[in-house]
RNA sequence: UGGGGAGUCGCCAAGUUGGUUAAGGCAUCGGAUUUUGAUUCCGACAUGCGUAGGUUCGAAUCCUACCUCCCCAGCCA
């Protein structure tokens, strides 16, 4: 009954409560493993199984996977590790239409880019078709499904309401031959789509609509991503996917809610075909948890196809989308969706997480890896009157104050510096401690500055801002704290600043839900979630390989973006900013 | 109005074989440290567990009734 040592941050939950009672109990112990998933036949004479518990993450490659994916992704693939199992892989491709290899692609690269590593264990439903077929076919046999030829409205007429019972069709009382015959005339390909529907031959009046005679097999002429022309009955998700875990010797298939009234019917399928002899014992259980809502996010397929079609965002990867490309290439970490999905929990009941928890798990992770660099991104220029004109030097500056091992990097210095705007303010309210006039400030790991006056513009705007240094506070020095300043600001030597592109992104919607009630997501959207600007880097931001991070002091987290960014000419997308509780005081 | 689920602090979430002070995280509010108004650290933060009754020496945990929310009528997953 020995347990993987419990993660010192993580706490019980519903699941590895389960799982751990199905340790305890033994449950999947005499479990036998044949190397490959397959029907009973092929475990039989394998050896005990060397994965304690085996999980499954199960997507359709039918579009890019989001951020909710990362939280089944994290559970499954955690769980696994945790308690010493195996997490598979599996493409739930039993729907050729909506699938594409693009798909595939792009989904195996988000969960590699997670951080999880399926080894071996790589499936398709696909590859299942064949002992799905056999396995249909002995459910025929045995008249437990039979082959209907009803249209599908005729089929929706007769499946009856929430509050009143179906009723039998017509053709549900085919005698097995009959059905056998006609379902390998399907598969042979003699009929044409919608003609026929094996489906299961349960109970038309159960208050579980799920179980009045589910569809098992349609008629679909179309090519498949992976088995090409070979098909033209694909499996439905109900027929297909319980029994995949079954032939993948799944212990506990992980699932989200809306699939709880699913559970009888996979159960069913499993209970018959182990009772048949064709899949071992003892059968996967499906467990259901709620998935992930977010605030100011929409994570429908249909919507965030929309955003991309109507041209909303620049793409599936657009940094503001909620696609796992769009995280990554915002600079997300995923170590930071991992914490996050600690953070969050799981469990039974919907629940919304605050958009600010994910930004939250994000700080903590850049700041503990990201080295700081000092940028300028709305400039205004400061002249230090006393320092001489043709004087540079330079000031060494720790990449990551709290850990000296990360070095140090040298920062030019010079008369003119390029200055944050909002670190002056002409007649500053009370409690603002950076510069105004006659007020003294410390140039990061630099001076300390006095501000001596102001230079306007025409139209009365701040043009550029006087000051005097003291040349006995310099940082590093002796003496340098001497003189004590509250205010300390960051500023880019004006001679050696790298002007770059930096893309200020903040939330894709103005509205913590939207689209609720009835109005339109689209009319939501936030018109600043993106603002392109030019701003002033340090020399040592200049060089920045693509998909390299840095805290910009002051600022937040940037990320050289992974196809518009070069050496020498970066292009910085900004993750997230940082808690900014000055700016929350002074607001209220 | 059928069936299946869920309701514990602003947001998550432990706790559910009844047992005495209802974990923890996030947020918030204080305070300390700080050459990032960041980080870090310390402290505060549910006489209350959807509501109303009941059982009991004792109930978030058991019983009864009720309320609210979510899911299900694809040959989607």
């Amino acid at each position: 009954m020995s347990k993987s040592e419990p993660q010192a941050a993580s706490s019980s939950n519903f699941i590895r409560q389960i799982i751990d009672a199905d340790l305890a109990a033994g449950k999947y112990a005499a479990r036998v493993w044949g190397g490959r998933p397959g029907p009973a036949e092929a475990h039989r004479g394998g050896s005990p199984d060397p994965a304690r518990i085996r999980t499954r993450f199960p997507p359709e490659p039918n579009g890019y996977l989001h951020i909710g994916h990362a939280k089944s992704i994290c559970l499954n693939f955690g769980l696994a590790q945790e308690y010493g199992g195996v997490c598979h892989l599996r493409f739930d491709d039993t729907n050729p239409t909506k699938e594409e290899q693009e798909y595939v692609d792009s989904i195996l690269d988000a969960v590699r880019w997670l951080g999880f590593d399926w080894g071996e264990h790589l499936y398709y439903a696909s590859d299942y078709f064949e002992h799905l077929y056999r396995f249909a076919e002995h459910l025929v046999e045995h008249g437990f499904a039979y082959v209907d030829s009803l249209a599908a409205d005729e089929m929706r007429a007769l499946r009856g309401t929430l509050t009143e019972a179906g009723r039998d069709s017509p053709y549900r009382g085919r005698p097995a031959a009959e059905n056998l015959d006609l379902l390998r005339r399907m598969r042979a390909g003699e009929f044409p789509d919608g003609a026929h529907v094996l489906r299961a031959k349960i109970d038309m009046a159960s208050p579980n609509i799920n179980l009045r005679d589910p569809a098992m097999y349609r008629i679909r002429h179309s090519q498949h991503h992976r088995t090409g022309g070979a098909w033209c009955i694909y499996p439905t998700y109900d027929w297909a996917h319980g029994t995949s875990d079954a032939l993948e010797n799944i212990t506990h298939s992980i699932c989200t809610l809306e699939f709880e009234d699913h559970r009888p019917l996979y159960n069913w399928f499993n209970e018959r075909l182990a009772e048949g002899g064709l899949l071992n014992a003892p059968l996967p259980q499906q467990i259901e948890f709620a998935r992930l809502n977010l605030t100011y996010v929409v994570l429908s397929k249909r919507k965030l196809i929309q955003l991309v079609e109507e041209l909303h965002v620049d793409g599936w990867d657009d940094p503001r989308m909620p696609t796992l490309v769009g995280a990554r290439r915002r600079g997300y970490t995923p170590e930071g969706f991992r914490l996050f999905a600690e953070r969050i929990g799981v469990s039974k009941a919907d629940s919304w997480i605050d958009y600010s928890v994910l930004e939250d798990c994000m700080r903590g992770d850049l700041n503990e890896r990201a080295e700081r660099r000092m940028a300028v991104l709305d400039p205004v220029k400061l002249v230090i009157e006393n320092y001489p004109e043709d004087r540079e030097e330079r000031c060494e500056v720790p990449n990551h104050p709290q850990k000296p091992e990360l070095g140090k990097r040298p920062v030019p210095f010079s008369r003119e510096l390029w200055i944050e705007r909002e670190d002056f303010m002409e007649h500053p309210p009370k409690g603002y401690f950076r510069l105004s006039p006659g007020a003294e400030v410390r140039l990061r790991y630099a001076y300390v500055v006095q501000c001596t006056g102001i230079e306007k513009d025409r139209e009365g705007n701040v043009a550029a801002i006087r000051c005097r240094y003291d040349p006995d506070t310099k940082s590093g020095t002796a003496g340098a704290e001497q003189k004590k300043v509250k205010g300390n600001i960051h500023w880019v030597s004006v001679r050696h600043a790298c002007r770059a592109e930096v893309r200020l992104y903040d939330r894709l919607f103005s509205v913590e839900n939207p689209g609720a009630g009835d109005r339109d997501y689209r009319a939501e959207l936030n018109p600043d979630s993106k603002r392109v600007i030019a701003a002033y880097l340090e020399p040592a931001a200049a060089q920045a390989a693509p998909e390299e991070r840095f805290q910009f002091e002051r600022h937040g987290y940037f990320f050289a973006d992974r196809v518009d960014s070069h050496p020498g000419t970066p292009v910085f997308n900004r993750a997230v900013t940082f808690r900014d509780t000055w700016a929350k005081k002074s607001a209220a």
